[in-house]
DNA sequence: CGGGATCCTTCTTGATACTG
DNA sequence: CAGTATCAAGAAGGATCCCG
């Protein structure tokens, strides 16, 4: 596989421009922000159900990924001035487009996790990327 | 933005096979990854060179991510046994076509940094996602 | 030239406790 | 309920030295 590309081709034209793709990598490559969207596509929701919909997750990372991606107008939150504090979080637009683009990533994920997955195996045996015990148990 | 939607509509659909998705973009999300790739989408390239095409970075995060890289098959290194040691990277079709799923994130970068842009400048204004002077330096 | 092995510093994150 | 504040632990990253 790989046999014969021809060189220079696909995609050399990112030279110093490549600011606001590592902004978005950033924010997508955060594993709580694609949780916390993924969850949020499915509709709008308050605190307490997200914290309880995305398991493993502190108060601390889920308050501040939703000010992140309040920020950067991906959800929007609406505050209830009730006795019993209600605050709710909803994808807008933006963050549904954003979630697109990711879901074509799994995309990718999808149809060609199998052969990393086989490629990573074979390395293991051949010994190319070994880990050193510490790192095997869970990268991060 | 993001008035009415319809909840339930578009992807609710990955309850716990998120696990790939997470391999992908721990991938993508590395900062050095995403600058690998596309530096050898011109061209097959030596460790030197890749060291100085990519500023800023070390030895050991370009070997590291280069075996990575490797290690899942998105990359080959080729080894000549040489007098003064020649190895060389280059993407592998799989490679290429994650490449291809990357810019397409980049294409929605480019379309929507400026929205993001605008609304996280609104932000800093009002006060929303304001950060307390230790993390206004450098994001990672 | 192409890394491997260490050390050391910084940043991120989870746990915990407290508040409007 | 919906956060905020503080603290400690761990991992990631850079710098440096050395080897084949």
């Amino acid at each position: 596989m790989a046999s014969e590309r021809q060189v220079g081709g696909p995609c050399q034209s990112w030279p110093k421009d490549s600011a606001f793709i590592r902004e978005v990598l950033d924010r997508i490559g955060d594993k709580w922000t694609v949780l916390i969207t993924s969850t949020l596509s499915i509709g709008r929701m308050r605190y307490s159900d997200l914290h309880a919909s995305i398991p493993g997750i502190s108060q601390r990372m889920l308050t501040q990924t939703l000010k992140h991606l309040e920020r950067d107008g991906l959800i929007t939150r609406t505050a209830y001035p009730e006795v019993p504090p209600r605050v709710e979080y909803e994808l807008t637009d933006l963050g549904l487009s954003l979630m697109d683009a990711v879901m074509a990533m799994a995309g990718w994920a999808a149809a060609h996790h199998s052969e990393v997955a086989s490629n990573r195996a074979a390395s293991e045996l051949s010994g190319v990327g070994r880990r050193k015990s510490s790192e095997s148990a869970s990268a991060r």
